[in-house]
DNA sequence: TTGAAAGCGTTACCAT
DNA sequence: ATGGTAACGCTTTCAA
């Protein structure tokens, strides 16, 4: 059994008050008393049990996280936001990742309404109503995160995808191309890749030599840029420069490519989205959109925290500023 | 304030332990009863707390995961290991990150003993005493998981990676190569790759018309086998294969070649080990020793759930399988 | 400045 | 089968 602070009082001779006063200095205490009382615990090794602390206080100093995948690069890097930060407030993440399943989501939100967590923060690709209610039930800080779709009614961090894409797509015409296509992903509800491709077809109509190309791949994966590269080039072979709507597809075009001889960016330019770690490991490095996940991750956690202090929170969203990262992986066409 | 055991007694009409009991199932319970304690339990929406019940069980269904960098794809792979079996045992995991900060190593390791977890895992690149003497003193199961150490008087869970780097070289000598180096890290104390270079030389001197070529990066990362890739040329232009002791080095070595026109395979082989996820991602694939990471993490928490349960527990060590990973970055000789 | 005691929300033991 | 109550380890109020 580990020594309590009944161990502790017992020992130096005082009550359990005092102990509870010396260890969180709450109230003043004598300093004969609070040296006899620190040269116990020492001695004791006597460490406060926090399970009973929250108990008493509520405050679990605990934020829920609930993630599709931790190894997804996008994803470790809003983690890292979030537990830095954290930290720095004395708060500890207890991490759930439901690898997809709908279902997990939902039992995870419940456990850690359970565990008595202070905060939840839920990166998935979609809010299901199911959740958006139960955030509703259990009332405690919450923000939602997800680079694929936005979410006006919950308070999330976000940047302008649609300012980002127009950017970018105005690179790749100042770079002088002129069939840019645009790869996104089939369009669910809400999905940024709709953003993003407003931000396309706005720079492209502000430009009367060009025209609108689109593809729109089956999934978010490599694998899905990957199988629809082929698909681009039969269709249109004077294609110089396809913008991905995220790195993923961005790096299995350019597979692809490469498993077929064509070169980038010597061939044809290749730009994604959310500059991902190895973006710039890959060769060519790519050329993308820097989405900045470590201060979304601390910028959520600041929210919750911040709310849970009971200081002025901001306003739903929070948008972030994004850059345009030019690497190697586009060219300047003569 | 929240719905407690006390309301819902109430509103049924029953006491408190009888509210226990059909919640827990730990007791018979009448049916009738059974039936309007749950209604009454729906009604009020009541979730027991988690906290109470830890502080009177000693059960906090919490495992404490210290990790350096949640961003590492090799670690994030054996969290995911580590959170998916934990679930499937009703255990959670508190995340914390250290960075590189070893006395945030300590103070996670007390403060998750305070959070009352029944297990630690700590995934680090070395096992310092100062955390060792910890281990004793909290005496709760405890695993150590380290890619670049090796521990034998803490349980842990790996690969054979002497039997590795034998397989490994063995596999380039039967592609023809005849000037293979081997290129590690500056041996730390029980460092890996010290143990792996025994498994090169091993190979080496079973044939004798190969001598050893061994070359130290000053760390484990891409940069580091960036930096050192010239070195090896430069000072040995027949080397025609390289063995590195990571996988991480190993891009480094073959970005650095991509940049300065020296292709692979065609001009040189380069190997690695781990097989993070990126491996099979880049081009040309590389050809790497498949380190079972997720299995690590399974294996790891498995093995604190027997001990949390009283079963009986493997010997310290567990050793898991590899696996030869034949890919593109690779080529027989001629 | 100190101590006694109530209370946090449960479980589990002891009665009935 | 059910209820009463001590106990878990702590904080906090109330008295002294």
């Amino acid at each position: 059994m580990a020594v309590t602070i009944k161990d502790v009082a017992k020992k130096a001779g005082v009550s359990i008050s005092t102990v509870s006063r010396v260890i969180n200095k709450s109230k003043p205490v004598s300093p004969e008393i609070r040296k006899k009382v620190l040269e116990v615990i020492d001695e004791l090794g006597y460490r406060p049990n926090e399970i009973a602390r929250t108990l008493v206080t509520k405050k679990s100093y605990l934020i829920g996280l609930i993630v599709t995948d931790i190894s997804n690069p996008y994803i470790a890097e809003m983690v890292r936001g979030v537990e830095e930060i954290g930290k720095m407030y004395n708060y500890d993440v207890l991490l759930c990742s439901t690898y997809g399943d709908k279902a997990a989501e939902m039992k995870y939100m419940q456990l850690l309404n359970r565990k008595q967590v202070e905060g939840i923060i839920l990166i998935s690709d979609e809010l299901r109503g199911e959740i958006k209610e139960k955030v509703k039930e259990i009332k405690i800080p919450f923000v939602y995160l997800s680079r694929y779709t936005y979410e006006k009614d919950y308070p999330t961090v976000t940047i302008n995808y649609l300012d980002a894409a127009y950017e970018m797509t105005n690179y790749l015409i100042s770079l002088g191309h002129k069939n840019i296509a645009y790869l996104g992903n089939k369009g669910e509800e809400n999905s940024l890749s709709e953003l993003m491709l407003k931000g396309y077809k706005k720079a492209i109509k502000e430009n009367d030599k060009r025209s609108e190309i689109i593809y729109l791949a089956k999934g978010k994966k490599i694998e899905h840029g990957y199988n629809v590269a082929k698909e681009i080039l039969d269709k249109n072979s004077d294609v110089t420069a396809i913008f991905c709507s995220n790195d993923e597809l961005a790096i299995g075009v350019i597979n692809y490519f490469h498993d077929n001889n064509i070169k980038v960016p010597e061939d044809i330019s290749v730009t994604g989205c959310g500059d991902i770690k190895i973006a710039s490991i890959l060769r060519p490095k790519l050329t993308t959109i820097r989405e900045p996940f470590y201060d979304i991750g601390a910028v959520a956690i600041r929210r919750i925290i911040k709310e849970l202090k009971g200081e002025k929170v901001e306003e739903k969203d929070i948008i972030l500023p994004f850059k345009i990262e030019k690497r190697d992986s586009t060219k300047k066409l003569k």
